[in-house]
DNA sequence: TTTCTTTCTTGACGAAAATCAATGAAATTG
DNA sequence: CAATTTCATTGATTTTCGTCAAGAAAGAAA
């Protein structure tokens, strides 16, 4: 397990981003908002940090508060880029904490990063029963996010997957290598600088 | 709303799938699963009976007992088929129950289809509150399970998704046509048949 | 700054898939 | 059953994307 940073007592940040984001699901009381950032877990870390890699069975959960990981699967010694994870995003590792399984990516800080750090799950945490309905909203909204990603791959060319980013994400486009992007659309980069051009002059 | 069938009563069926379904994430008593069954309502569709239409707001959730449930999506007059769900799948439509959005999609019966209707969430329901963490589970997995999908579809070319697809769900090639997976994986149905006759002569 | 490395762009060529068109096979219907 | 429609295959051609290779641009480090 790869050594992690000393925590982080910025409680502004976290408000902003978990309560925020907690708060689409239910409503989060001032003092529940405080139980939890007391208890919560925010870590610092540098670009670059590997928080899992292919074949660790990773028993955490992030939560980005500020950054952005990245994860990619090794196929013949290269790189797939499949999914950016920015403010706001939770990252579940379902396989390695409820199947105990091997994980089949990699997940990476593409910039210096806070996220939130825990296991899924603390039944003794205080608030815990409270939270059972808002994991479930929350997992939800995830898995319906992602059959909705699916189906939007598989409808779309390479061209309108770029042009889909530039609605969905653009700040993806700003602070994320173009190559990486490139994976991620499925092209290389070659292609993706091409359909850049092609756009442009229009 | 198409006009639903009448409902069906056949225990053994729905213990075989649906009980068995719920037991992967929690232990169902013989009481449990007799409640379970007296709420369930079980209804029976046609082959071309449709579930769903782009636009429409619908409250339904679905579970599928037996047959097989396209889901597409209308581009430019074109079909653009993105999922199969057959037996022991739940076909959740966040978007009409949790946000009152128009779906975006269809879903058609495959085949003659026993399917279990029913709104996602109904607190009134006796087991409510014990079956809270099941569906957070249940959504869990569906939320890691598409994440994977997502990854593997963006990874692999037509030909390793088509020979995916035989490893993963060996029943879809045999029960759907060959033009609905084509759409599936991406391609024309002329390039699935050559793709076939590609992987034949090896 | 200069150098070095990384990332992006451009061109030439080959491979794979889309398209168009025709034919054959299989399923459905009267 | 034949007639019709639907679906699968095959071939010829065009388009798109990948690959290889060479520079250009942009950052990072000395």
């Amino acid at each position: 397990m790869k050594p992690l940073s000393s925590p982080i007592l910025d409680e502004k940040l976290k408000e902003h981003v978990l309560i925020q984001y907690l708060s689409r699901f239910t409503t989060v009381s001032e003092e529940d908002a405080h139980i939890l950032l007391e208890n919560l877990d925010v870590r610092s870390f540098k670009k670059g940090d590997i928080l899992l890699r292919e074949g660790q069975i990773s028993p955490w959960c992030y939560f980005v508060l500020k950054g952005c990981v990245r994860q990619y699967y090794l196929v013949d010694g290269e790189e797939k880029t499949t999914n950016f994870f920015t403010e706001g995003t939770p990252i579940n590792l379902y396989e390695g904490f409820y199947k105990n399984a091997p994980a089949k990516y990699y997940l990476v800080c593409l910039e210096d990063s806070y996220l939130s750090v825990g296991p899924p799950e603390d039944t003794s945490h205080p608030l815990a029963t409270k939270f059972e309905p808002v994991c479930r909203l929350s997992s939800q909204e995830e898995s319906s996010k992602y059959q909705e990603m699916l189906a939007m791959y598989m409808i779309h060319s390479p061209e309108e997957r770029y042009l889909n980013l530039l609605k969905t994400r653009p700040d993806l486009i700003e602070r994320v290598p173009q190559y990486y992007l490139a994976s991620y659309l499925g092209v290389t980069p070659e292609t993706l600088s091409r359909i850049r051009k092609r756009i442009m002059s229009k």
